[in-house]
RNA sequence: GGCGGGUUGGCGGAGAGGUUACGCAGCGGAUUGCAAAUCCGUGUAGACCGGUUCGAUUCCGGUACCCGCCUCCA
């Protein structure tokens, strides 16, 4: 069995992996507050810890995985876009109003990642559905003299805890140091942090020991991973800028609530992600989501690719160029999928994702398993599609369904007929009208009537479609210019 | 102020103490009616200054610059 090595943010070393229980490996990863589209920066922990989602898959076993990935769906940021929309004329109460908008945007969630080839998790809790749980946990860290309620609030003591600030690397003093902390009356420390808040009549809010009101931002988490993984389980996964405080206060709260457990064994944060080498920010103007880019055109297939393209403990810069250059490695890609005569139906393909019945290549493995080097693994692939042996083919193919380049909602089967399905506008008509007009040219090149030919072709080029003379005739796809509208008059 | 990360050839981007990363672009060639596509060949880069070493882009120290977190954030 391969080794699979990991950058634990705990020890801040590559550690070989050892799960707690191989036949139940088990992952929790900070998922999004649902409050609106997720946008570039919500993607890439989503693509990084799939991969290594189907990287543990490959190693244990299908059926051996367990993944747990959170919606936040109670938070004062939900609250306050759902007072905008009561402001904006939306008559409904605060509640109804919340969970819609929790609901619509968890469905768009699950589009847009679904478009960049993530598997869903095993396990998707709702933190609104685990209230009893947090409850429950904080009336622990209450007994055990970790948390105590004032004016209505519970919060969490951080003195209580000797390790607190041990992962991201900063002592107390040095986070009181930095003066940047909410003062609130009712903490003892600055530090302290909430675990339980009083909630006004319309927002929404639990019946509680301390009286009806809501979660803090921590504690679901610490709730969730305790109630679905166990009180000590094998990685821990998000955003950097989760490491703190984010992080730190689940560490704080779940060890305090299990001392004899060690919550997650390993932590794994991905770096943030940039815009044409700035932070994407929306003072900046160079914020958007997943959703702006499938709509500019880009298939999740390209985004994908892009992010996989950069190690995820660096900085992922999101570049024009680089969507670029990841199309065309992509189509040719799929080119040569395309003419290697596999079957890439869309039921093979979901066979191929849910069963290990393509076998990945074996470098490609050994690079995921060297703590996701997604860049080597691309870089063994540019070498497996140079070859056209059978078994290079299928490792190919069985790599680029590992790595979710490829999978059922890749429209390839569509690509294997024309080309058109790239950009999801199948069109027989229009198939029809490409395949008569080379058929046209291949007779005016026969009978040396090459300007004929050539108009043809450039009338072609100039909507988009790429001409490949092989020496067994004419193929064709649409290349990224695509424009069905310049065929239009043409005959 | 505190903590952390980065600096590689025209661009993107890895690994490894000493042997070609890889891709894109470029250049040369093959092929082609001309192209496109494809194939073959081609690039000795590692911010700066020291140190360790037979040998460092790779280890150690310092300098410069850049970035992130410390406040809601993935």
């Amino acid at each position: 069995m391969v080794t699979i090595r990991l950058h634990n943010s705990k020890t801040r070393k590559k550690e070989d992996f050892a799960p707690i229980d191989p036949e139940n490996v088990r992952m929790y990863v900070c998922g999004p507050t649902v409050y609106d589209r997720a946008h570039l920066g919500n993607a890439r922990p989503v693509v990084v810890f799939d991969v290594l989602f189907r990287l543990l898959r490959h190693v244990y076993g299908a059926d051996h995985v367990t993944y747990v990935r959170n919606f936040t769906d109670v938070d004062d940021k939900i609250n306050a876009r759902a007072r905008e929309m009561q402001a904006a004329g939306d008559a409904r109460d605060l509640n109804t109003i919340i969970r819609a908008l929790t609901d619509e945007t968890i469905d768009w969630f699950h589009q847009d990642m679904d478009a960049l080839g993530a598997a869903r998790p095993t396990r998707e809790p709702r933190a609104t559905e685990y209230i009893g749980q947090m409850i429950a946990m904080i009336g622990t860290l209450i007994d055990r003299g970790c948390a105590y309620v004032e004016q209505g609030h519970v919060l969490f003591d951080v003195h209580s805890y000797r390790e607190y600030g041990a992962l991201s690397g900063r002592s107390l003093e040095d986070m009181i140091a930095g003066a940047r902390v909410e003062t609130a009356p009712y903490k003892r420390d600055p530090m302290d942090f909430v675990l339980w808040k009083p909630s006004s009549g319309d927002e929404p809010g639990w019946p509680s020991p301390w009286g009806r009101g809501r979660p803090g931002w921590h504690i679901e988490c610490s709730a969730m991973a305790d109630e679905l993984l166990g009180a000590e389980f094998d990685i821990h996964g998000g955003g950097l800028d989760l490491q703190f405080p984010h992080h730190e206060n689940e560490i704080a709260q779940s060890c305090c609530a299990h001392p004899d457990a060690g919550f997650a064994r390993y932590w794994m944060h991905n770096e943030m992600v940039q815009v044409e080498g700035k932070k994407m920010s929306k003072s900046l103007g160079n914020f958007f989501t997943v959703r702006d880019l499938l709509e500019q055109g880009w298939p999740g297939e390209v985004i994908r690719f892009v992010m996989l393209s950069t190690h995820y403990r660096k900085p992922m810069d999101w570049t024009e160029e680089k969507a670029k250059q990841a199309e065309i490695i992509l189509r040719k890609w799929f080119d040569h999928l395309k003419n290697s005569h596999l079957d890439l139906s869309v039921d093979s393909l979901t066979r191929y994702t849910m069963e290990p019945c393509v076998v990945p290549d074996q470098m490609i493995i050994r690079a995921l398993a060297d703590d996701l080097n997604t860049a080597a693994a691309i870089s063994r692939l540019h070498e497996l599609a140079k070859r056209n042996d059978y078994e290079s083919i299928n490792a190919f193919l069985g790599s680029m369904v590992l790595l979710g380049l490829i999978g059922p909602k890749t429209e390839i089967d569509l690509l294997s007929l024309s080309g058109v399905g790239w950009l999801g506008t199948y069109d027989p008509q229009l198939e029809k009208k490409v395949v008569r007009l080379l058929f046209d040219r291949q007779d005016a090149r026969k009978r040396k009537d090459f300007s004929r030919a050539d108009e043809i072709r450039d009338a072609l080029l100039s909507a988009g479609i790429v001409i490949e003379d092989r020496p067994d005739g004419p193929e064709w796809h649409v290349g990224p210019n695509f424009d069905p509208a310049k065929l239009e008059g043409l005959e």
